[in-house]
RNA sequence: CUGCCCGUAGCUCAGUCGGAUAGAGCAUCAGCCUUCUAAGCUGAGGGUCACAGGUUCGAUUCCUGUCGGGCAGGCCA
């Protein structure tokens, strides 16, 4: 089972050891196998002859033949042919493809994980969102990705912790404090308005309506420092609920103002400064991050002694390090970009052994939101714009995770609420379920054990719709390690796309519970093998297999 | 003005460590339910891979430039 799982590397193996006849000079030529587009081209393709026709001086078909022709023996390779401009088709047995469900129904769960040669421990950083509103779009967009990622992380062995960075100090802070001071003034009948920069949205005046109730203490409002904490705490809980909604969990949370009270910032500010990588100007303290690739110097400390954003997030990094996370990535949206510089400058500039490229970050571009064919335009202070929760509630979770995932992070993401309400039925997500859902219907059809399917005979498995399923089945773990080194879950869901496609096809072709019994074992091990890959699949999106529908 | 991301079918998007005839969904048109779920399947039409150069056996993919869209460039976060 070992070696059938590992057929392309197999595979490699005897490439590498004909190639050391044909062209002892570039043995070392690194051979790439990849997956045709059409099945007459095989199960693995290989361009190594036309690579090593230029050092060798002659035709690349000519190479490709005397390759073949070297090619040692092997049980599961069919034949070997020479295509197009040189190269060589590998077309395997089908004993040797039929093993992957064997394989599948012996490891369930864990088909498609594997333990890389060097686990790391990673943090991988998302959502982070102030504590002023209520999560929007972005946000979801964000928590989707950030969870998928690090799901993935883990497939391949990784130690992965999930963290949530409250920005719960600064300006925008002090800003929902006074916001919701107003309001409760205003209820009380005071002439009073919100600040140009205040913060609009309805959610304000609940919150302030929330205070009253359950501060007697403080009848006229006055307590600025309580009304804040009490913002900030009501609004953590909300986000919760949010996230809690979604389907995600974190394993820890960081408060920035933590940061403060535990002087981190007081010393990072002082170390930088130990390290001569600052510098007063105009009353306030410099950066040089110009050292570092940035296009000018930023302020750390401002006039009025306070700190600009970036150097609690240096901070915040530093303890990364510290609590030995060697690699951190960061989900964040394209608006952020321009922080990237001065953080890794920071924490360049404190020389103690963080690398040049800490943290890595995962920008996604923006989110569009379209309601009633006209771009609803996303304010925190307006007060108008979509949530989370908006989403949740109108096309439901899973839907929402599949949409957000589907698309790569660099790609900007129209959210067409109307479409993905009104076409929820037709939403790809539930493709992908039903052909979970329709296996699960045959098999409580047919009404036999399932563990008596481990064992039996693949051999009836010949036609085309079955060598698809097969191959598509086979490439699912090396789909996994591609997703997780790339950082991106879309390629998930069109893998489940193509693979519940293929289900379709298939179920739509041919029937399973027919009269001849080893035909009707080996069909429905087949189903159940592709049932187990969607469900593993779908489970790393942190989207439901449902048995009915 | 400068930096980053994007530009692929009518629409929404995949693909690109350089490879064979560039794909899918939606939409349009034509078919398939007495048989395991028709939330499905089969087929058809639809393309100057933004544009122009360059690199080479070969470029949608790499490089340069131009155009178009987005995001940044604060002692805001």
């Amino acid at each position: 089972m070992q070696q059938n799982l590992n057929l392309k590397q197999a595979l490699t193996e005897l490439i590498q050891q004909a190639v050391a006849i044909i062209a002892p000079d570039q043995a070392t030529a690194t051979i790439l196998l990849e997956r045709p587009k059409q099945a007459q081209h095989g199960d693995f393709a290989c361009n190594i002859a036309m690579q090593l026709a230029k050092g060798l001086k002659r035709n690349p078909r000519e190479v490709a033949k005397d390759l073949i022709g070297d090619l040692p023996p092997s049980a599961y390779l069919e034949k070997a042919e020479i295509a197009g401009p040189g190269f060589i088709n590998f077309f395997l047995t089908a004993n040797a493809k039929q093993q992957v469900v064997k394989a599948i129904l012996h490891t369930g769960d864990r088909y498609g994980r594997q333990r890389v040669a060097q686990p790391e421990k990673i943090v991988v950083e998302f959502v982070s969102a102030n504590p002023t509103g209520p999560l929007h779009v972005g946000h979801g967009r964000q928590a989707a990705l950030g969870d998928a990622i690090s799901t993935l992380l883990q497939t391949q062995g990784h130690d992965v912790s999930r963290e949530f960075y409250y920005n719960d100090a600064g300006n925008q802070i002090a800003n929902l404090g006074i916001s919701v001071q107003v309001r409760i003034k205003q209820a009380r009948g005071e002439k009073i308005e919100l600040p140009e920069d205040g913060y609009r949205g309805d959610y304000i005046v609940e919150i302030a309506q929330r205070y009253v109730e359950q501060h007697n203490d403080d009848g006229n409002g006055e307590n600025l420092k309580a009304i804040t904490a009490f913002a900030v705490q009501e609004l953590r809980k909300e986000q919760d609920r949010d996230l809690q909604a979604f389907g995600v969990k974190f394993d820890t949370y960081y408060l920035e103002s933590s940061l403060y009270t535990d002087g981190k910032v007081d010393k990072t500010v002082a170390a930088l400064q130990a390290a001569g990588k600052t510098y007063d100007q105009d009353g306030a303290l410099w950066l040089k991050t110009t050292e570092y690739g940035d296009d000018k110097d930023r302020v750390m400390r401002k006039s009025d002694g306070t700190y600009t954003y970036f150097v609690p997030d240096v901070a915040y990094h530093v303890t990364k390090w510290e609590r030995g996370f060697r690699n951190a990535i960061n989900v964040q949206g394209a608006d952020h970009h321009s922080t990237t510089t001065r953080v890794r400058a920071g924490l360049q500039a404190l020389g103690i052994g963080i690398p040049q490229g800490y943290p890595d970050y995962v920008l996604h571009q923006m989110v569009t939101v379209m309601r009633g064919g006209e771009e609803v335009k996303i304010s925190k202070r307006a007060g108008s714009y979509v949530t989370v929760r908006d989403l949740i509630d109108e096309v439901g979770r899973d839907a929402v995770r599949y949409f957000f995932l589907m698309r790569k992070a660099d790609s900007q993401l129209i959210f067409d609420i109307d479409l993905a309400r009104s076409q929820s039925e037709d939403n790809p997500v539930y493709y992908v379920q039903y052909a979970h859902a329709r296996i699960c219907s045959v098999l409580v059809k047919w009404e036999g054990d399932l563990d008596s399917l481990a064992n039996i005979s693949l051999a009836p498995l010949t036609s085309a719709y079955e060598t698809d399923l097969l191959q598509t089945l086979y490439s699912f773990p090396e789909m996994i390690a591609d997703a997780a080194q790339e950082r991106a879950p879309h390629l998930i869901t069109y893998y489940l796309k193509d693979l519940a496609g293929k289900l379709h096809s298939y179920y739509n072709a041919e029937q399973f519970l027919v009269a001849d019994e080893a035909m009707k074992h080996a069909r429905l091990a087949l189903i159940v093998a592709t049932r187990q890959v969607i469900r593993n699949g779908l489970g790393l999106l942190g989207v439901s297999a449902p048995e009915k529908m």
